[in-house]
DNA sequence: CTGTTATTTACATAACAAGATATATAACAT
DNA sequence: ATGTTATATATCTTGTTATGTAAATAACAG
Protein backbone atom coordinates (compact mmCIF):
# COMPACT_ATOMS: atom_id res chain seq x y z
CA UNK A 1 0.00 0.00 0.00
CA UNK A 2 0.99 3.44 -1.14
CA UNK A 3 2.22 5.51 1.59
CA UNK A 4 1.32 9.64 2.58
CA UNK A 5 4.42 10.81 0.73
CA UNK A 6 4.36 8.61 -2.29
CA UNK A 7 0.63 9.95 -2.50
CA UNK A 8 1.51 13.37 -2.69
CA UNK A 9 4.53 12.47 -4.89
CA UNK A 10 1.80 11.54 -7.39
CA UNK A 11 -0.45 14.24 -7.07
CA UNK A 12 2.26 16.52 -7.39
CA UNK A 13 4.10 14.88 -10.51
CA UNK A 14 0.84 14.46 -12.38
CA UNK A 15 -0.17 17.85 -12.27
CA UNK A 16 3.40 18.49 -13.11
CA UNK A 17 2.48 18.59 -16.90
CA UNK A 18 0.61 21.09 -19.31
CA UNK A 19 -1.42 18.44 -20.84
CA UNK A 20 -2.63 16.80 -17.70
CA UNK A 21 -4.07 20.07 -15.62
CA UNK A 22 -5.39 21.48 -19.09
CA UNK A 23 -7.58 18.27 -19.44
CA UNK A 24 -8.23 18.94 -15.28
CA UNK A 25 -9.68 22.83 -16.42
CA UNK A 26 -11.51 20.57 -19.12
CA UNK A 27 -12.91 18.66 -16.57
CA UNK A 28 -13.68 21.49 -13.92
CA UNK A 29 -16.74 22.64 -16.20
CA UNK A 30 -18.27 19.31 -16.32
CA UNK A 31 -17.68 15.92 -17.50
CA UNK A 32 -16.23 14.65 -20.77
CA UNK A 33 -15.51 11.60 -22.90
CA UNK A 34 -12.21 10.62 -24.04
CA UNK A 35 -12.72 11.58 -27.65
CA UNK A 36 -13.90 15.16 -26.47
CA UNK A 37 -10.42 15.90 -24.07
CA UNK A 38 -8.25 14.61 -26.60
CA UNK A 39 -9.48 16.87 -29.48
CA UNK A 40 -7.68 19.82 -28.73
CA UNK A 41 -4.52 18.01 -28.42
CA UNK A 42 -2.08 17.58 -31.24
CA UNK A 43 -1.06 14.51 -29.83
CA UNK A 44 -1.68 10.71 -30.88
CA UNK A 45 -4.32 9.02 -29.45
CA UNK A 46 -2.57 6.55 -26.85
CA UNK A 47 0.06 8.86 -26.16
CA UNK A 48 -3.32 11.33 -24.68
CA UNK A 49 -4.60 7.88 -23.17
CA UNK A 50 -1.13 7.78 -20.82
CA UNK A 51 -2.41 11.24 -19.31
CA UNK A 52 -5.69 9.80 -18.54
CA UNK A 53 -4.46 6.64 -17.02
CA UNK A 54 -1.77 9.26 -14.80
CA UNK A 55 -4.28 11.58 -14.04
CA UNK A 56 -6.50 8.74 -12.40
CA UNK A 57 -3.56 7.10 -10.87
CA UNK A 58 -3.09 10.23 -9.63
CA UNK A 59 -6.84 10.11 -8.40
CA UNK A 60 -7.66 13.59 -9.90
CA UNK A 61 -9.86 12.36 -12.10
CA UNK A 62 -12.26 9.34 -12.32
CA UNK A 63 -13.82 7.82 -15.23
CA UNK A 64 -16.60 5.19 -15.88
CA UNK A 65 -17.14 3.03 -19.11
CA UNK A 66 -20.72 2.41 -20.85
CA UNK A 67 -20.34 0.63 -24.12
CA UNK A 68 -17.50 1.79 -25.97
CA UNK A 69 -17.43 5.13 -24.58
CA UNK A 70 -15.39 5.78 -21.44
CA UNK A 71 -16.57 9.62 -19.78
CA UNK A 72 -13.91 10.96 -17.08
CA UNK A 73 -14.91 13.28 -14.21
CA UNK A 74 -12.78 15.65 -11.68
CA UNK A 75 -12.63 13.98 -8.43
CA UNK A 76 -14.89 16.27 -6.10
CA UNK A 77 -11.49 15.72 -3.92
CA UNK A 78 -9.21 16.13 -6.65
CA UNK A 79 -6.79 18.79 -4.26
CA UNK A 80 -7.77 18.07 -0.89
CA UNK A 81 -4.76 16.23 -0.46
CA UNK A 82 -2.44 19.10 -2.09
CA UNK A 83 -4.50 21.49 -0.02
CA UNK A 84 -3.48 19.95 2.67
CA UNK A 85 -0.06 19.90 2.55
CA UNK A 86 -0.25 23.79 1.62
CA UNK A 87 -1.68 24.51 4.31
CA UNK A 88 0.17 22.61 7.05
CA UNK A 89 3.53 24.38 5.61
CA UNK A 90 1.66 27.61 5.60
CA UNK A 91 0.98 26.84 9.33
CA UNK A 92 4.17 25.94 10.06
CA UNK A 93 6.05 29.05 8.42
CA UNK A 94 3.36 31.05 10.21
CA UNK A 95 3.98 29.70 13.84
CA UNK A 96 7.95 30.42 13.32
CA UNK A 97 7.43 34.19 11.57
CA UNK A 98 5.66 34.55 14.92
CA UNK A 99 8.57 33.21 16.98
CA UNK A 100 10.69 35.45 15.12
CA UNK A 101 8.50 38.28 16.06
CA UNK A 102 8.13 37.19 19.57
CA UNK A 103 11.83 36.98 20.07
CA UNK A 104 12.37 40.21 18.08
CA UNK A 105 10.21 41.96 20.41
CA UNK A 106 11.56 40.85 23.68
CA UNK A 107 14.93 42.31 22.01
CA UNK A 108 13.49 45.40 21.98
CA UNK A 109 12.85 45.11 25.46
CA UNK A 110 16.04 44.24 27.26
CA UNK B 1 11.30 34.42 -20.70
CA UNK B 2 9.35 31.25 -19.02
CA UNK B 3 5.82 31.29 -19.88
CA UNK B 4 2.88 30.81 -16.95
CA UNK B 5 2.88 27.29 -17.76
CA UNK B 6 6.50 26.37 -17.81
CA UNK B 7 6.40 27.91 -14.39
CA UNK B 8 3.80 26.19 -13.03
CA UNK B 9 5.16 23.15 -14.30
CA UNK B 10 8.69 23.75 -12.47
CA UNK B 11 7.32 24.47 -9.20
CA UNK B 12 4.57 21.05 -9.64
CA UNK B 13 8.21 19.29 -10.43
CA UNK B 14 9.94 20.90 -7.98
CA UNK B 15 7.74 19.69 -4.87
CA UNK B 16 7.02 16.14 -6.94
CA UNK B 17 10.16 14.80 -4.59
CA UNK B 18 10.24 13.89 -0.87
CA UNK B 19 13.74 14.91 -0.53
CA UNK B 20 12.91 18.21 -1.84
CA UNK B 21 9.61 18.44 0.21
CA UNK B 22 11.75 17.56 3.22
CA UNK B 23 14.13 20.34 2.79
CA UNK B 24 10.83 22.80 2.72
CA UNK B 25 9.83 21.36 5.81
CA UNK B 26 12.85 21.43 7.48
CA UNK B 27 13.28 25.45 6.12
CA UNK B 28 9.20 26.37 7.70
CA UNK B 29 11.50 26.12 10.68
CA UNK B 30 13.84 28.44 9.36
CA UNK B 31 16.74 29.03 7.12
CA UNK B 32 19.71 26.37 7.21
CA UNK B 33 22.96 26.29 6.13
CA UNK B 34 23.58 23.44 2.89
CA UNK B 35 25.76 21.13 5.55
CA UNK B 36 22.89 21.64 7.70
CA UNK B 37 20.02 20.92 5.18
CA UNK B 38 22.10 18.06 3.95
CA UNK B 39 23.03 15.81 6.91
CA UNK B 40 19.20 14.00 7.33
CA UNK B 41 20.01 12.54 4.27
CA UNK B 42 21.92 9.39 3.13
CA UNK B 43 22.61 10.85 -0.45
CA UNK B 44 25.92 12.23 -1.68
CA UNK B 45 25.98 16.08 -1.18
CA UNK B 46 26.69 16.26 -5.03
CA UNK B 47 23.41 14.93 -5.64
CA UNK B 48 21.80 16.89 -2.65
CA UNK B 49 23.04 20.34 -4.19
CA UNK B 50 21.23 19.12 -7.49
CA UNK B 51 18.03 19.13 -5.42
CA UNK B 52 18.77 22.50 -3.82
CA UNK B 53 19.41 24.37 -7.30
CA UNK B 54 15.93 22.63 -8.42
CA UNK B 55 14.86 24.12 -5.58
CA UNK B 56 16.15 27.69 -6.40
CA UNK B 57 15.10 27.30 -9.89
CA UNK B 58 11.77 26.67 -8.93
CA UNK B 59 11.48 30.04 -6.49
CA UNK B 60 10.57 27.53 -3.39
CA UNK B 61 13.84 28.72 -1.87
CA UNK B 62 16.49 31.33 -2.15
CA UNK B 63 19.87 31.09 -0.74
CA UNK B 64 22.97 33.73 0.31
CA UNK B 65 26.74 32.88 0.81
CA UNK B 66 28.80 34.31 3.13
CA UNK B 67 31.93 33.11 3.06
CA UNK B 68 32.19 29.74 2.21
CA UNK B 69 28.87 28.90 3.82
CA UNK B 70 25.77 29.12 1.95
CA UNK B 71 22.24 29.67 3.60
CA UNK B 72 18.85 28.87 2.49
CA UNK B 73 15.63 30.49 3.11
CA UNK B 74 12.42 29.32 2.25
CA UNK B 75 10.66 31.92 0.18
CA UNK B 76 8.18 34.08 1.47
CA UNK B 77 5.65 33.91 -1.35
CA UNK B 78 7.15 29.55 -1.81
CA UNK B 79 3.44 28.74 -2.84
CA UNK B 80 1.35 31.57 -3.87
CA UNK B 81 1.52 29.68 -7.13
CA UNK B 82 0.70 27.04 -6.92
CA UNK B 83 -2.28 28.35 -4.23
CA UNK B 84 -3.66 30.91 -6.79
CA UNK B 85 -3.71 27.70 -9.54
CA UNK B 86 -6.23 26.05 -7.15
CA UNK B 87 -8.26 28.65 -6.21
CA UNK B 88 -8.40 29.22 -9.77
CA UNK B 89 -9.52 25.57 -10.50
CA UNK B 90 -12.16 25.36 -7.08
CA UNK B 91 -13.86 28.74 -8.30
CA UNK B 92 -14.16 26.99 -11.71
CA UNK B 93 -15.26 23.96 -10.00
CA UNK B 94 -18.00 25.40 -7.97
CA UNK B 95 -19.01 27.80 -10.41
CA UNK B 96 -20.02 24.55 -12.42
CA UNK B 97 -21.73 22.91 -9.08
CA UNK B 98 -23.85 25.70 -8.73
CA UNK B 99 -25.39 25.79 -12.35
CA UNK B 100 -25.64 21.78 -11.81
CA UNK B 101 -27.62 22.90 -9.03
CA UNK B 102 -29.88 25.40 -10.45
CA UNK B 103 -30.41 23.41 -13.44
CA UNK B 104 -31.55 20.15 -11.10
CA UNK B 105 -33.87 23.14 -9.03
CA UNK B 106 -35.74 24.35 -12.76
CA UNK B 107 -36.14 20.82 -13.22
CA UNK B 108 -37.72 19.78 -10.36
CA UNK B 109 -40.05 23.09 -10.85
CA UNK B 110 -41.29 22.32 -14.40
C1' DC C 1 51.77 28.90 3.20
C1' DT C 2 49.21 24.62 4.47
C1' DG C 3 45.67 21.94 5.83
C1' DT C 4 40.68 21.78 6.56
C1' DT C 5 35.96 22.84 5.73
C1' DA C 6 32.06 23.83 2.78
C1' DT C 7 30.59 23.65 -1.05
C1' DT C 8 30.82 23.25 -6.36
C1' DT C 9 31.80 21.32 -10.99
C1' DA C 10 32.34 17.77 -14.18
C1' DC C 11 31.31 13.81 -15.84
C1' DA C 12 28.90 8.82 -15.92
C1' DT C 13 24.91 5.88 -15.47
C1' DA C 14 20.52 3.91 -14.44
C1' DA C 15 15.65 4.63 -14.10
C1' DC C 16 11.76 6.99 -15.59
C1' DA C 17 8.60 9.84 -18.50
C1' DA C 18 6.65 11.63 -22.94
C1' DG C 19 5.80 10.79 -27.17
C1' DA C 20 5.20 7.83 -31.34
C1' DT C 21 3.43 3.73 -34.32
C1' DA C 22 1.27 -0.61 -34.89
C1' DT C 23 -1.97 -3.77 -33.42
C1' DA C 24 -6.00 -5.35 -30.59
C1' DT C 25 -10.53 -5.34 -28.55
C1' DA C 26 -15.18 -4.49 -28.05
C1' DA C 27 -19.58 -2.24 -28.91
C1' DC C 28 -22.57 -0.38 -32.27
C1' DA C 29 -24.81 0.27 -37.01
C1' DT C 30 -26.43 -1.97 -40.98
C1' DA D 1 -21.57 -11.23 -40.35
C1' DT D 2 -19.00 -6.97 -41.37
C1' DG D 3 -17.38 -2.47 -41.25
C1' DT D 4 -16.82 1.54 -38.20
C1' DT D 5 -16.08 3.90 -33.94
C1' DA D 6 -14.01 4.44 -29.44
C1' DT D 7 -10.85 3.17 -26.78
C1' DA D 8 -6.73 0.00 -25.12
C1' DT D 9 -2.36 -2.37 -25.07
C1' DA D 10 2.33 -3.28 -26.51
C1' DT D 11 6.59 -1.77 -27.75
C1' DC D 12 10.15 1.52 -29.02
C1' DT D 13 12.86 6.04 -29.13
C1' DT D 14 14.39 9.86 -26.95
C1' DG D 15 14.92 13.18 -23.43
C1' DT D 16 15.19 14.14 -18.51
C1' DT D 17 15.90 13.20 -13.61
C1' DA D 18 18.19 11.09 -9.65
C1' DT D 19 21.94 9.40 -8.21
C1' DG D 20 26.91 8.48 -7.84
C1' DT D 21 32.38 9.28 -7.84
C1' DA D 22 36.32 12.15 -8.55
C1' DA D 23 38.39 16.33 -8.73
C1' DA D 24 38.17 21.61 -8.09
C1' DT D 25 37.59 25.91 -5.75
C1' DA D 26 37.55 29.14 -2.20
C1' DA D 27 37.47 30.82 2.51
C1' DC D 28 39.16 30.24 7.06
C1' DA D 29 42.44 28.69 10.93
C1' DG D 30 46.92 28.48 12.50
Amino acid sequence: MPNYDDHIDNIFRTLADPTRRAVVDRLCEGPATVAELATPFQMALPSFLQHLSILEKGNIITSKKVGRVRTCYLRPDAFKMIEEWLSDRRTLWEKRLDALENYLDNQQLS
